[in-house]
This record gives structure tokens, sequence and C-alpha cells, in this order.
DNA sequence: TATGAATGAGACTTCATTCAT
DNA sequence: AATGAATGAAGTCTCATTCAT
């Protein structure tokens, strides 16, 4: 009841999906999809149960909207990076030091996980995911580390599988802290393990590694 | 109704057990524990929905059972590939051929997956395979590469991470294939991939990798 | 097994179908009809699950024999009681000594509770225990007293409920010590309640109730 | 579906616990805790099966509170009137006439039965209401009685014996009613029993009984 | 006759979704 | 736009009853 034309304090409404996104994410990330109840979400939230139906037609619908929205970031990310093909090792030096960084800001591990976890349950996201970011993701280290291995700067090999050893030590890195930190287990220092991960991985794909730095 | 010849019971308690678990494991890997119906497991099971609370008091002990039934045969052969300890490449290679074999016959990556997936819901689960399965295999991995390390053999670098590096290979393409096969990706060859990326993790720790096969 | 002719030390099954239903007695009295658990029932009488379909066709046949089996002895009691027709005090004293030795003897007390218990599900027993043992044994005694009232003995007044008051300072004594005295009530001496109250309502009842022993 | 102008949902929050309360008194009453089903109580309160859950969280709970709801105004009726403790005769013909009145506006039979039947299964129920209930009113009264006793109003005898005596009229008599009633027995006039029983009694229990009304 | 593993209908309970306010 | 009481379908779990042994 507040005079017409005040609206100081009062939330925007144009914020609202964004921040039940936001308040869904952290449950159905900590749950998963099943196990999230929408009233936890609408508390999280701060608003009524409701309230959510305003914004999304139904509980697998807000899952959609938070798994779509972990993927438009890192596309545009990705691509920028890639885009900018310098030599293969720089790039996955530059990368390896990003990638733990953005991890640690945008919920890239939560999100991934969830699309592991409920992939049988929602296929099409799994598609979505591997479609525009996974496979992209993949086909353009394969890209780069051929084009190496065609100037003779990295070793034979499958491309596509040089490509999931340099992800991979990040990657489990951070799961292995979402999932056993929690109950006691030593957190891997992320930038540490990514650093050394992919120096270690780059030392062995290249077929000169005497510039370490 | 039923065909004749067809009895309505079986009488078979010692087998129930397994049978029920085995069937559990294919539901709850595909659908999460929340997800997972209990119609479904005893239609899996081949018994009724009552039968199955003859043998375990409810839907989580079921569960419990699953992922236990998944620890002990691991943690068997774990230990004894460390008790051999020979030099520190021949483990790791010998494992990088062992694995995906152990891989493709028992459910690991499923179970894993239930577990990361489920670690928040049930986070004594979490506790057991970390303390059990995950603590341990990371801690013989890295006390072999710390002794390597002090016989020159490996480089300098915190054993634990790269315990980490060696096993993400293998791990990724697992939880790759059983992701986004499904949903149209090209699965990649196990057994290839581990081979490939043993062999290049190795290749950047040693520190006189020469002996490449 | 056992020679033939050699039935020494087994059972009887003759006197299977009085043990369970007084295993039956033991449970439907503590726990009600619909609480009672056949599985509990058959442990108490020593028999499997199954065995108890070999005697009774229903768990509802099996009360209707519990409740049924409390009758016939009472029945035989009360009518021999008032047959023998002397001074009407005499009768109530009579019976208050009696009652309480039969009543720690039989169930009577537990059984009644079913039937009161059960009344609304089971209207087909309320019935018979009214019309069999309740309704008579009123009778009998409101035509007695009507009978003393006419000789001037008793004073005027209903003589229903005439008997009820005799008989009402039992039954709720061993309603009290059913009910209170598990929870820790000081239980009543049910004899010595039973023959303070019949005195008691006597030398209210009696015109001349100068003859107290 | 629904008649126009019927609307779905009412918003009586308030008033939802009475309702359901009373619904749960009239079908726990009848079949007793076990064999009462919810959706025959959601019915009687003319709600939904799942509504009742936002009042009470399991059958039990709304069972507790049945008999709860039944303890309170008779606490504070049986307290004021022992307060005023007048000549020991008029408290008893005091209450010989008002509780008759209770009785019939309140269901303290139809939960006293509840009790009764369900002690076993429930036994903290039993103990409240011994402890907050029946306790006291056997404590006032044999007080009360004693106190008579020593003025040589009141015969010698136990004292908690003689108020089991006095209020067992009325109780057998509302029991009566409840039990063989409904299948076609003459039911008793309360009031009346309840005043020929306590005039009976007080009349073999005063020395002088002469001021008979 | 006796067993007890197995069944399946039915109960309690949860929770996504609706809608009067 | 927002609320939250209310709904009802669906899930877990119980247990009287059956039947191969």
């Amino acid at each position: 009841m507040l005079p017409a034309g005040q609206p100081k304090f009062r939330r925007r409404k144009a914020d609202r999906p964004e921040e039940i996104v936001r308040a869904a994410l952290t449950v159905f990330a900590s749950k998963g999809f099943a196990a999230a109840r929408l009233e936890e979400i609408a508390a999280e939230a701060g608003v009524s149960k409701g309230a959510l139906y305003l914004y999304f037609a139904t509980k697998e619908d807000m899952f959609r909207a938070v798994v779509a929205q972990g993927l438009a970031p890192n596309l545009a990310f990705i691509q920028a990076a890639a885009a900018s093909a310098p030599a293969f090792a720089d790039l996955a030096r530059t990368l390896a030091a990003l990638l733990p960084q953005v991890a640690e800001r945008a919920p890239i591990a939560a999100i991934a996980k969830m699309v592991i976890g409920e992939a049988r349950n929602f296929p099409e996201l799994a598609r979505v995911w591997h479609d525009q970011l996974v496979g992209p993701v993949i086909a353009t280290f394969a890209h780069a580390i051929a084009a190496a291995q065609a100037r003779g700067e990295v070793r034979p090999g499958d491309p596509r599988a040089y490509a999931v050893s340099l992800a991979s030590g990040l990657l489990l890195g951070l799961v292995f802290n979402e999932t056993f930190a929690p109950v006691g287990a030593a957190p891997f220092d992320i930038p540490a393990l990514a650093r050394q991960h992919v120096e270690t991985v780059l030392a062995g794909m290249l077929t000169n590694p005497g510039a370490r730095p």
C-alpha cells in the first residue's frame, strides 16, 4: 500500500525470473530434480509457491531454464577463445588459467552434475548440452590439436582423446570437491590442480616440451 | 489367468536379494534415487512390490545395499594392485589396461554416478565411498608417486594432483559415454582412451620418459 | 521323523484351534481387532501364519471365535446362579464373591473391552453378546429385584437400574485396572472393591439393611 | 463437474483444525484408531485427504489432538466442582445431576471409550488421562469422602472404592447405551439412572441416610 | 498337516499444481 | 502480480491371504 509512484525499495518484477532460476539452481544442484521441492525453491527465492507459476509452467520448465541458462555464457566464452586460435599450447594454458576462475564464479560444475545425473530423465537436455557445448568444445580442441599435429608440434594420437585428457583433470577435481569435501575430504586447490594437470598433459603431448614455464 | 505351467510363486529366497539389488542398480542408475519407482524395480526383478520388503526395509535401504555392493569388489582389487608395488610406471600402465575391463564388466561407472549425484542426499554413502575407496586409492597412488619422486623418476609436483591426473581421463571418458552416447554422441573407445591418456600423463610426469612403448 | 505310534510329545492337533483362540485373545485384547497382526497371533500360538488358515477362514472369523468362546462359560454360570434364586440379598452377595474370582481366571474383562470397542465394526457380535449374555443377566437380576420389591425387601425404583448399580462397581474397577495400571496407576483390589460396592448398594436398596455382615 | 457457485476452495484456516478434530472424533469413536480411514475423516470434515496434513503431521497426531481436546473442558469442570466442596452428599448429588447433561453435550463417553480401547497402543494418552483427569477426580472424591468419614457422616470403608461406587453407575449406563442401543437394546434413561444410582449408593454410604429427597 | 515366501489391494503420506482471495 | 490453502494423483509401505513345497 505504498503511495503510487514510490516503488523505491520494491524488487523489480523483471528480476524475478532470474532470481527464481538462481534459487532453483541451488536446490536442483543439491537435491537433484526429483528430490527438489518447489516449496524449497520458493523459499530460497523469497517468493510464494504460487508465484513460481507466474513465470514457469511446470517444474520441468524451471529445470530446463536452469540448465539452459548455464549454457549461454560458456558458449560465448569458448567460441571467443577458439576464434583467436593462437599456438595450441598457449590456448591450452590460457584456458587452464581461465576455467578455474570461471568455475568458481559460475556454477558450471553444479549444472554439469545435474546434466549428467538427469541425462536419462531429460534426454533433450543432454542432447542440447552435447550439441551446443560439449561437442563443439571437443571438436574445437580436436581441430586445434590436429592442426598442431600437422605442424609436428603434437605427437601422434587421437585428437579427441587428447582433448579429453586436457580437460579431465580440472573436471575430476571439481567433482571430487563437490562430492567429498562436504563429508570431510581434503579439497583440491582447483587452480593449482588445473595448472599442474595441463602442464603435465602438455608435456606428454608435445614433441618438444622444452619450453616449460 | 496364467498359462499353465507358469508357477505363480518361485521359492528362491537365497537368490532374491542379489536379483533385487541388480534390478535396483539398473533403475537407480538410470533414474536416480528419487525418480526411481519401486514398481519398476520390482518389475525388473520379476517380483511383486511387496516382495521387495521381504528383503529391504525401505527404499533407502535398498539404495544403500546397491551402493555398498559396488564397493567391496573394487576395494579388494585396488588393495591387491597396490600391494604388489612395482616400478611406478608399470603400476600405472597395468591399471590403465585393467580398469577399462573392470569398468565394462562391473557397473562402477553407474554406481559412481549415483554416489556423486546423491552425495548431498546420502552423505553417509559419500563418506563411506570416500573413506573406503576413493581416499585410499588416491593415497596409495600418491604414496607410490612420492616414492618415485624421491628416486628421481617423477618430476616435482603435488603427488595427489598427479594421481588425479592419471585417473581423470578414464573417468571422464566413461561419464561422457554414459551421458552423451544415448543421445547420439560418438562414444569413445574406452581402452584406447585410457591407454593414450596414461601414456600421455606418464610422459609428462616422468623425468626420463624415453622408454615409451 | 518319529516311528509311527510314538506321538508322545507331539502336540495334539485337536488342541490347535483352542491354542490359536487363546493366542488371538491375547493379541486382540491388547491391540484391538484392526491393529492386531496375524503374524503376532501366529507367533503367540507357536505356529506359522499359514497354519492359522487351516482352522479359520479369515481374521474376522478368528475374532468371532474369540468372542464366542468368552460367551458360553459365563452363560452357564449365570443361569445356574439364577436358577437357585434364594433371598435376593444372598444372591447378590454370592455373585459379588464369585465374580471377581471368575474375572481373574477367565478373561471376561478383556473380552468385554473388545466387544465394547468393536461394537460398531462388528454389530453382530454386540447383538449376540447382548441377546445371549448381557440382556438375560440384567433381566434375571431385574426379575429377582422386582420380586424382592413385591415382598417389600427392596425399596421402590427401576429394577433394571438397580441391577446396573449392583454390577457397575466391579466392572468399572476391572476396566480401571486394565487401562491405567499399566501406566502406573495404583490398581484396585478387585475382590475388596466388589465386596464393599455390593454391600453399599445393597444397604441403599434394602428396606431393612440391618443385617449387615 | 461442480455445480456453478460451489467454490472449490474455501479459505477458513482458523476453523479447519476444529472441524477436522470434530470429524476425526466421530470416525475414531465409531471405528477405533486403526480401522479409521483418513479418507472417511476427510469426507466427514468436508475436505480433501491432503488438507488434513496441513494441520496434522500424522494420523497419530490427529488422534492425540482428539483425545487431548476431550480433556480440557472436563478438567475445568471438575476442578470448579471440587473447589466449592460443600457437604459431601450435596456434592455427590450435584454432580449426579450435572454429569449426565455434560455427557449428553460433550462426547466424554466416546472419548473415554477410545482411551480405554487404545490404552495399550497409546500408553502416553492413557497416562495423560489418568494423571490429569481420572486420578485427580478420584483423589478429590476420596478426599471429600475421607473428610466426611472423619466427621462421622460416612461409614467406614475405602474412600477410593466409595468414589468408584458413586461414579460407576453413570459410566456403565453410558457404555451400555453406546454399545448395545445400536443393536436394538432398550437404552437407559441416563439422568434417571444417575439419580437413582447416586441416591442408592449414598444411602448405603451415609451413617444417617434419613434425609432422602 | 504345516510352512513361509510371495502377492496385491489398500492404507498413509507427499507434493506439483490450482485458484479464490 | 502475489499469496497460500486446498486439491488429488501418485508413491511408499503394510499386511491379510494364497499356494508351491
